[in-house]
DNA sequence: TAAAAATACTCCATAGGTATTTTAT
DNA sequence: ATAAAATACCTATGGAGTATTTTTA
C-alpha cells in the first residue's frame, strides 16, 4: 500500500464517481479503477459498492475513509513540522536565568519569543549565576541570562542589558525628598542586602559598584529574593541598592530614587555554548540581540 | 511522498546505516540512498547527518521519525479495522428490547456478544413491544427483543426464548405451601398486573395465557416495571403472574411458585428487517440463535 | 440505450540493480 | 587504507494512457 492508493481512495469517495475523481487527479479513469482494485485486493476488503449509476462506500469503506483522511493530514503535518524545526521555528529550549532577570528582562524576551516563534517550547529554570555556568557546560540548559562573572572557555558571553542602580527607601525615609541620592549620603544607613555566600552574581556586582564610590554598606539584614528585599525595606528595616529595573516591582510603602553615580552600572549577560548552535538557538540569539529592553 | 519513503526512512533511522537498512529492506544501498535523498528534497529538510562512519538523525529527522512511526502504525490499524468491519467483527448496532428481557435474556446475549465480538459497540434502548416494531421499520434500531405480536411485512421474527409462568407471592401467603399452583386456586386473589393500555406485549401474552385456563385476574393495582410489581407483591398488595425468568430478580419477602399449567407459556422473539443484513448483523443473529438461555 | 466502470493492451517513467567514485576517518 | 555513502548508468516493473467491452438502470 502506498499513499497514492489512499489519495485516490479519498478522491473517489468524495466524488462518488470514478471518471470525475480521475479528472480531479489529472489522470484517466482506467488506471484509477485499477489502483482502487489493487488497494481493495491488498486490504482484502471491498471499499466501494459499484453500480454503473453510483459508487458508494461500504461500511468498511466509511471507516477506512475516516482513518485515511487523518493519515493524509498527519503526513502533511509531519512534513510541516520537520520544515519548521529545520527553520528553527519549532522545538524546545531550556533557558536558565538569575532571579533578578525575572521581573523585567525575561518578560520582555519571552513576549518577543512568543510573537516570533510561537511553536517553540521553553523550559525556564531560575538559578544563581554560578549554577547557570555549570548547567550550560553540562548541557542541561541551552542558554542563560546571568550576571557577569569570570570568562569561561567554551562559553560565549554577550551583554544584553546594562542598567543604573536605584536606592530603595521606605516611604517615610528623609532621603525620599531628594530626586537623586549621592552614594556618600548612604554611609550611615542600615542596608538590606544579598548574602555574600551567593558568590559571583548580582551581589558582587552591586558591592563592587558601591565600593567604587567609596561606600561600604552596613548590612543589617540579608535576603536573596528581590521581592523579599523590597518587603523588608517597606517594613522599615533598612534601605537597599538594587538595579533600576527593580522599579517594575511595584510595592506600596517603598520608594525608588536614582543613585547619583551614572557610571555605576550592573548588567545581565546572555551566555551560550561555543560550537555549532542549532538553528533554533541561532534564531533565539538573534531575537535576544535585536530586542531593545527599556529600563 | 509515498509510504515507501516513510518505511525506508524509519529503517535507515533504526539501523543508522544505509547498507544494513538496505539489507533489512531486501534491496541494495544505492536506490535506498536515492529514495532518502528524494524524500529530503521533497520535504526540503535534511533528515540525516551523514559521515562515512555514521548516520544520525537531525533534530528535524527525530521529530519526523516520531510522526512517521505513528503514521505507519495508523495505516496498519486502518487496514485491520476495515477488515474487522468487513468480517462483522467491528461496528455499531442499536438493539431495542422489552423491559422484561433486561433481567435474564439480555445479560446472557450481551455476555456472549462481548466474548465473541469484543469490538462491536452497542446502543441499548428499552421500549414496549409496539414501539420496537415501529423503530425497526423506521430504521432507528437494527434488531429487537420483543414479545410476540401481529406479524408485520418487512420484518423477520424468530422465537428466542419460551418460558413457563410463575406465581409471585408475598412471603406469608397461604399458597406458599404449595410447590406448584393450579390456575383455579388464583380465582379469588387480588392481582398486581400490567396496565392493558400497553397493547401488544407481555400483558397480552400473560392475559391470553391465563384466559386459556379460565382465569380472569382481579386486578387491584397496575404497574409497568417488573421490579415495581415485585415490590408491590412484597408489600402484600396482591399476587402476580410473571414469566419464570423473573426469578432472577431476587427480592426478599417475595416467593415464586410454578403455575401448574405447563402449556401456558410466554416467549421473547428476535426481530430484524428483511433484506440484505450487514455482516455484523448476520454475526449477531448467529450468536443469538446459537446462545442457549437456561430459564 | 446510454452512461459508467471494467478489461485489454501499450508505453514509458522510475524504482531498483550493477559498477564505480568520492569521502572521511 | 578502508568502510561507507554518493554517483553514474542500466534494467524492468508497474503506473498510467488508449481503445474497447461489459454492465445495469
Amino acid at each position: 500500500m502506498e499513499l497514492r492508493h489512499l489519495r485516490y481512495f479519498v478522491t473517489v469517495a468524495e466524488e462518488g464517481h470514478f471518471r470525475r475523481a480521475a479528472e480531479r487527479l489529472h489522470m484517466t479513469q482506467p488506471p484509477l479503477s485499477q489502483q482502487i482494485r489493487d488497494l481493495e485486493a491488498e486490504l482484502g476488503v471491498v471499499l466501494f459498492e459499484r453500480t454503473t449509476r453510483q459508487v458508494s462506500l461500504t461500511p468498511a469503506g466509511e471507516a477506512f475513509l475516516r482513518q485515511t483522511r487523518s493519515i493524509l493530514a498527519a503526513v502533511d503535518q509531519a512534513a510541516r513540522e520537520a520544515q519548521q524545526i529545520e527553520r528553527g521555528e519549532r522545538g524546545h529550549l531550556t533557558l536558565g536565568f538569575v532571579g533578578s532577570a525575572a521581573y523585567h528582562l525575561l518578560p520582555h524576551l519571552l513576549r518577543q519569543l512568543r510573537s516570533e516563534l510561537p511553536d517553540v517550547r521553553l523550559t525556564l529554570l531560575e538559578r544563581p549565576t554560578a549554577s547557570l555556568v555549570d548547567d550550560l557546560i553540562s548541557g542541561s540548559i541551552d542558554l542563560a541570562l546571568a550576571r557577569p562573572g569570570r570568562n569561561l572557555p567554551g562559553l560565549h558571553r554577550q551583554s544584553l542589558l546594562t542598567e543604573t542602580l536605584v536606592v530603595v527607601l521606605p516611604a517615610g525615609h528623609p532621603l525620599v525628598q531628594h530626586d537623586s541620592i549621592d552614594p556618600a549620603e548612604l554611609a550611615g544607613e542600615a542596608f538590606v542586602h544579598f548574602p555574600p555566600q551567593l558568590g559571583e552574581g548580582l551581589y558582587q556586582q552591586i558591592d563592587t559598584a558601591l565600593a567604587a564610590t567609596g561606600l561600604r554598606p552596613n548590612v543589617v539584614q540579608e535576603a536573596i529574593q528581590m521581592p523579599t528585599i523590597l518587603g523588608l525595606v517597606a517594613s522599615g528595616l533598612g534601605i537597599a541598592v538594587l538595579p533600576a529595573s527593580v522599579a517594575s516591582l511595584r510595592l506600596s510603602g517603598v520608594v525608588f530614587r536614582d543613585l547619583a553615580a551614572p557610571d555605576v552600572r550592573v548588567s545581565i549577560d546572555l551566555l551560550w555554548r561555543e560550537g555549532a548552535p542549532s538553528t533554533l538557538l541561532q534564531r533565539w540569539l538573534a531575537i535576544c540581540q535585536s530586542t531593545q529592553v527599556a529600563i
